[in-house]
DNA sequence: CTTCTGACTGAAA
DNA sequence: GTTTCAGCCAGAA
């Protein structure tokens, strides 16, 4: 997948509503794709929202591209970051321990957008 | 137009 | 716990 070689008006709104939520998630928490599609009112599937963090390096804004992983808490978007380590290592600088690619403890640290914005 | 692919997920076996 | 399958929507060839 990629992104869109002339982006429309209607695909930076939704980017923007992505990274909205993502910059929402605090340090040494992570959210999954899934939630937040639902907290977008499910308009949008899970996999548009991973569509839309393809683009979050291009972003104006910080994103914190790496508390958001999939339901299973693997870092399945560490090929996407500049090196193969930098999610991980990110995630790790906030207090968050990764191993094998996997979350420890995913089930506490998992924020969701849809019960803690109401 | 068809077909394949993907930072995904929930259900079913 | 696992593997498989079908939806999901946008983009590229």
């Amino acid at each position: 997948m990629s992104i869109p070689r002339n982006p429309t008006e209607a695909h930076r709104n939704f980017f923007q509503d992505v990274h909205e939520v993502v910059r929402l998630v605090p340090e040494g928490r992570v959210t999954t794709y899934g939630a937040i599609a639902h907290y977008l009112g499910a308009r949008h599937g899970a996999r548009m929202v991973g569509w839309a963090m393809m683009a979050a390096h291009t972003a104006n804004e910080y994103v914190p591209a790496h508390r958001v992983i999939n339901r299973n808490g693997l870092l399945t978007g560490k090929q996407h970051f500049a090196t193969p380590t930098a999610m991980q290592a990110a995630l790790e600088a906030e207090g968050v321990p990764v191993q094998d690619d996997q979350v420890q403890d995913f089930k506490t640290r998992f924020w969701d957008p849809s019960t803690e914005l109401g």
